[in-house]
RNA sequence: GGCGAGUUGGCGGAGUGGUGACGCAGCGGAUUGCAAAUCCGUGUACACGAGUUCGAUUCUCGUACUCGCCUCCA
C-alpha cells in the first residue's frame, strides 16, 4: 500500500509518514476540557483523528497503533459549576461535585462522539490523575533551568528555550511586541507561562513543592504524552487555535524535559468550523453542541459525512443545506450496500491512495460515487467503512429506524387505497390519496412491483387521521 | 502591528504546467395514467496585475479581498 503523507505543520510541509515503530504508531490528540456539552467545533478534531487511526490501524495493523486522546478536567469553569451546585445545596464536598461534573460531562461527550461513529482512543486520561506526573516534570524542568518558582507560581522561562515560538513560526521578540498577555510582576519575561499556579483554600487543589496549588494548562498534556507513548512519539495533534500557544508550550515543556526526545514527530492541526459562513460565536446565535443536532433528528452519520466533505486544512462550513444533501447521498448509499451482513475484501486502492494523501476525505468521497455507480457494493462498503462511514450499529440506526417507521398504519392504509383506485384506473381518487400522503410528509415511491415509502422533513401522520 | 491560510461554475468542493473532477440545483431524456422517487445525459468557473515558460488555473512576485491565530477556545 502507498505510504502515507501527512501535512506537518513543524515544518510547514507535506511530508511522508514514518513511524518511529511500525509495531506500535503513537498519536495523542488534545481532548476537550469538561466543562459542558462537546459544540459542534469540538468535533471536528474528533472526527479527522478517527479517520487517520484508522487509515493507521489499516496500515500497520489494528493492534499496533496506540491513540490517546485526554480529558481536561481541572478548569474554572467546572468549579464555578460545583460551587453553585453547592451554593444550591448540592450533597457532597466541592471536589466530590467538581468530580460529579467533570464525570457527567465525559458521559456525555463519548455518547456524542460514539453517535458521529468515532472510536474511542485506547487511552483517555483525565489530568486529575496525572498530578504527580506533572509535578515530577515541572521539578525537573527547574533543576534544569527552565522554570523558576515565584510567589506561589511556577513559570517556564521561554528565553532558556531557544526553539520557542517554532512551530507557530513567531520568536519571542515578535511576540512581546503584539502581545496582549498578562502582565504579571513575578514573571521574567513577559512571554513565560504558568506551570503552577496557587489554589485558594476553597478551590480544589493538590499538594506541591510550592504550595497548594493546580497546574497550567499545558503541563497536563505533555505529562500524560509523556506518560503513556514515552518522551518520543509519532502524531500529535488538535485545531489549530490550539497550536499557540498551546502546543508551542507543551513542546517547551517536554523538549526541555527530555532534551534528546523530540516530543512529536508530526504535528497536525486542523482547520475552524464555521456555521453559515461566519464563526461560531455565542453572541452571533449560531452556536450549538452536537446534542442539539442529533436532538433535532441530524444523525450523527450525516454530521461526519458533511465534515469530511471538507478536507481538515480547511475552514469547514457547516450549513443546513449540506447536511440535507449528505443525508440524501447517505441513504442512497446505505440502500445499495448498508444491509450488507458481512462485506468480502477489502476497500479500494483509490480511496486508500487519497486518504494516505494527507487525509482527502473528499477525495475518498468522490471515488465512493464512482463505486457506488458502477462497483461493487462489498468494495463500495469495505471503503466507506474505512472513512468511518456506512458502519453497522449505532450510526445506522436512523436510516433502518426510517425503513421501519413504527407509524406506518395510516400511511400504509392510505397506500392501500390509493393502490386499489389505480387498479380500478380511478386516477382521482388515487391522486388525491397521494396529495394527502404528500401533504403528510410522505415520500411514496413506486416501482413496478409495489410502493413504498419514507418519511420526508415534514412527516406527520396525523394528517391522514380523517382516512379512519 | 506580528504569524498563517485562502480566493475555482448558481451553490458546495477536489485537483492539475498542456483536452477544467465530483455532488447539489438547473436543463433534456428514460420510466409513470400523470407525478414523485430512481436511472441516463448535459451547460457555464480557476480574484486581479506582472513575470518564468513553447504553454499557467496550476510556479514566482505584487495588488485587492476574505478568514483564522496572537486572550479561554477544537
Amino acid at each position: 500500500m502507498t505510504e502515507i503523507k501527512l501535512h506537518n505543520t513543524k515544518t510547514r510541509k507535506k511530508e511522508v509518514f514514518t513511524p518511529i515503530d511500525a509495531e506500535n504508531v503513537r498519536m495523542y490528540l488534545c481532548g476537550p476540557t469538561v466543562y459542558d456539552r462537546a459544540h459542534l467545533g469540538n468535533a471536528r478534531p474528533v472526527v479527522v483523528f478517527d479517520v487517520l487511526n484508522r487509515l493507521l490501524r489499516y496500515k500497520y495493523g489494528p493492534d499496533n497503533v496506540t491513540y490517546v486522546r485526554n480529558f481536561t478536567d481541572v478548569d474554572d469553569k467546572i468549579n464555578a459549576t460545583a460551587m453553585a451546585r453547592k451554593e444550591a445545596g448540592a450533597a457532597g464536598t466541592l471536589e466530590d461535585l467538581v468530580r460529579e461534573r467533570s464525570d457527567e460531562t465525559i458521559a456525555w461527550y463519548l455518547e456524542d462522539m460514539a453517535a458521529l461513529g468515532t472510536d474511542e482512543p485506547d487511552h483517555m486520561p483525565r489530568a486529575t490523575e496525572y498530578i504527580a506526573q506533572m509535578v515530577t516534570m515541572i521539578e525537573d524542568l527547574i533543576a534544569k533551568g527552565h522554570a523558576y518558582a515565584a510567589e506561589g507560581h511556577v513559570l517556564f522561562a521561554v528565553e532558556s528555550y531557544k526553539e520557542y515560538g517554532a512551530l507557530s513560526g513567531r520568536s519571542v521578540d515578535d511576540m512581546i511586541a503584539g502581545a496582549r498577555v498578562e502582565v504579571a510582576p513575578y514573571k521574567k519575561n513577559p512571554m513565560d507561562f504558568v506551570l503552577w499556579k496557587p489554589s485558594t483554600d476553597e478551590l480544589p487543589g493538590w499538594d506541591s513543592p510550592w504550595g497548594r496549588g493546580r497546574p497550567g494548562w499545558h503541563i497536563e498534556c505533555s505529562a500524560m504524552a509523556d506518560e503513556l507513548l514515552g518522551a518520543s512519539f509519532d502524531i500529535h495533534g488538535g485545531g489549530n487555535d490550539l497550536q499557540f500557544p498551546h502546543h508551542e508550550n507543551e513542546i517547551a515543556q517536554s523538549c526541555c524535559a527530555n532534551p534528546d526526545a523530540g516530543f512529536a514527530n508530526f504535528w497536525l492541526h486542523n482547520e475552524m468550523l464555521q456555521v453559515e459562513g461566519k464563526k461560531m460565536s455565542k453572541s452571533l446565535g449560531n452556536f450549538f453542541t452536537v446534542r442539539d443536532l442529533l436532538d433535532q433528528g441530524i444523525a450523527g452519520e450525516v454530521i461526519r459525512f458533511v465534515f469530511l466533505s471538507t478536507h481538515y486544512r480547511k475552514p469547514m462550513d457547516w450549513t443546513e443545506e449540506k447536511a440535507r444533501e449528505a443525508k440524501a447521498e447517505l441513504e442512497r448509499w446505505r440502500a445499495f450496500a448498508g444491509s450488507i451482513e458481512e462485506p468480502m475484501g477489502g476497500p479500494h486502492a483509490e480511496v486508500v491512495s487519497a486518504l494516505t494523501d494527507d487525509l482527502n476525505t473528499h477525495g475518498a468521497i468522490t471515488v465512493l460515487r464512482k463505486l457506488y455507480k458502477s462497483g461493487d457494493a462489498h468494495v463500495f462498503r469495505k471503503s466507506a467503512e474505512l472513512l468511518g462511514l456506512l458502519l453497522p450499529g449505532e450510526t445506522a440506526e436512523w436510516f433502518e429506524g426510517q425503513a421501519e417507521p413504527e407509524t406506518s398504519d395510516l400511511v400504509e392504509y392510505a397506500i392501500a387505497l390509493r393502490t386499489e383506485a389505480k387498479l380500478q384506473k380511478d386516477f382521482a381518487t388515487a391522486d388525491k390519496m397521494r396529495d394527502l400522503l404528500i401533504s403528510a410528509g410522505v415520500v411514496v415511491k413506486d416501482s413496478k412491483e409495489s410502493t413504498t415509502w419514507e418519511p420526508g422533513p415534514d412527516f406527520d401522520p396525523s394528517k391522514l387521521e380523517g382516512l379512519k
